[in-house]
DNA sequence: CGGCTTGCCTAATCAGGTTAGGCAAACTCG
DNA sequence: CGAGTTTGCCTAACCTGATTAGGCAAGCCG
């Protein structure tokens, strides 16, 4: 009996990449241990529970797709930086379906606060700082932000936009035009 | 043993109260039999699988929502018709987070061109009808609008606006004029 | 009232999740 | 290197949920 050399570290890598093959929502205790070739009980030294383990690889990806946006951003600002933060969070969840399905995994309170979902609100509000926009306007202008990037993705992601002209990509660099149009001359009032 | 009297109609329309109360992915055929106080494998003759009974929950949210929204839009244009659409469309999730859930519910295709999405995609384009949108930008528009819309209220359904100032309401307000303001001045080019 | 339909049941099987307890591989330290 | 300790992975067992096959009887129909 060979021993496989399990840790919480491979596990969630493992669930990761199995997330994007197969959904999140598939990456189960039993489906990991399958890959692993070991028993599902063996799983158990390693994480606390199946809702566990979906935790941890929902903070594998937050943390994950918070470095690509925070190296994507570094430097620009503007509407450069709008358009390479929304062009990194789409990428990632094209590329990485079930990554991202983990992004929108409901943490508990307590966990999203130590989480990079922290870094990932202060990057939205660092975009912004290249557009002129005083509080609230800039909460609301972040959350706007955030109802599209999420929205749109999730949209394109379930197929919404396939099959129909014009497409996806045009619509996505209009959309991020017209968002920079809009936080420019942003209503207030 | 007094029969029930099941049928399919009667079990979703608890389906949705259920998934209303406990959430779309618990109400799982098992759940359902408890509460009519029947065997699981009673509701076999009702609908085909679980899988069966959450498509019909979806498009029996689906439909109950494109009926709402068409009563509020009928006889508005412009941003009246905005605003009618977007508040229905969120006072629905808030209301109804279960039913909600459901019309996010992944459909096949065929089931999909089949359901009230088609109306609900149709009225997105007669909201756009009071803004001078010639295609293609009125279908990136659209797109915009149904991101932004499902974006937003699934964010606020998952707690990320709650604990933090300013309040949710004022920023949906704010955003819908923000989106008017940005359709009347939609920049094509 | 007798027969037919069919709603709901029992029984059985399968997959996934989870815990308890055990054996032995691999590390630690003299 | 060898003894002791740690701990990775296993077996066994149990629970919940999904699903199918086949049966009985309640209630409709003539």
């Amino acid at each position: 009996m060979a021993r496989v050399g399990l840790t919480t570290e491979t596990l969630i890598r493992a669930g990761a990449e199995t997330a994007d093959e197969i959904g999140f929502e598939h990456t189960t205790p039993t489906e990991l241990a399958r890959r692993f070739g070991v028993r599902t009980a063996s799983l158990y030294s390693h994480v606390k529970n199946a809702h566990d383990l979906k935790t941890r690889i929902a903070l594998f990806a937050l943390e994950e797709l918070a470095d690509r946006v925070s190296e994507a951003v570094a430097g620009r600002a503007g509407k450069d930086a709008l358009t390479a933060f929304a062009n990194v969070y789409r990428d990632y969840a094209l590329q990485h379906p079930g990554r991202f399905a983990a992004t929108q995994f409901r943490l508990d309170a307590e966990t999203a606060a130590n989480s990079a979902g922290v870094r990932h609100a202060q990057m939205s509000r660092a975009i912004l700082r290249g557009y002129d926009l005083a509080e609230p306007h800039q909460t609301h202008a972040v959350r706007l932000l955030g109802s599209v990037f999420s929205g749109y993705v999730t949209l394109e992601g379930s197929g919404g936009f396939s099959h129909s002209a014009p497409g996806s990509q045009e619509s996505w660099t209009e959309i991020l035009n017209a968002l920079d149009a809009l936080l420019r001359t942003w209503p207030t009032g």
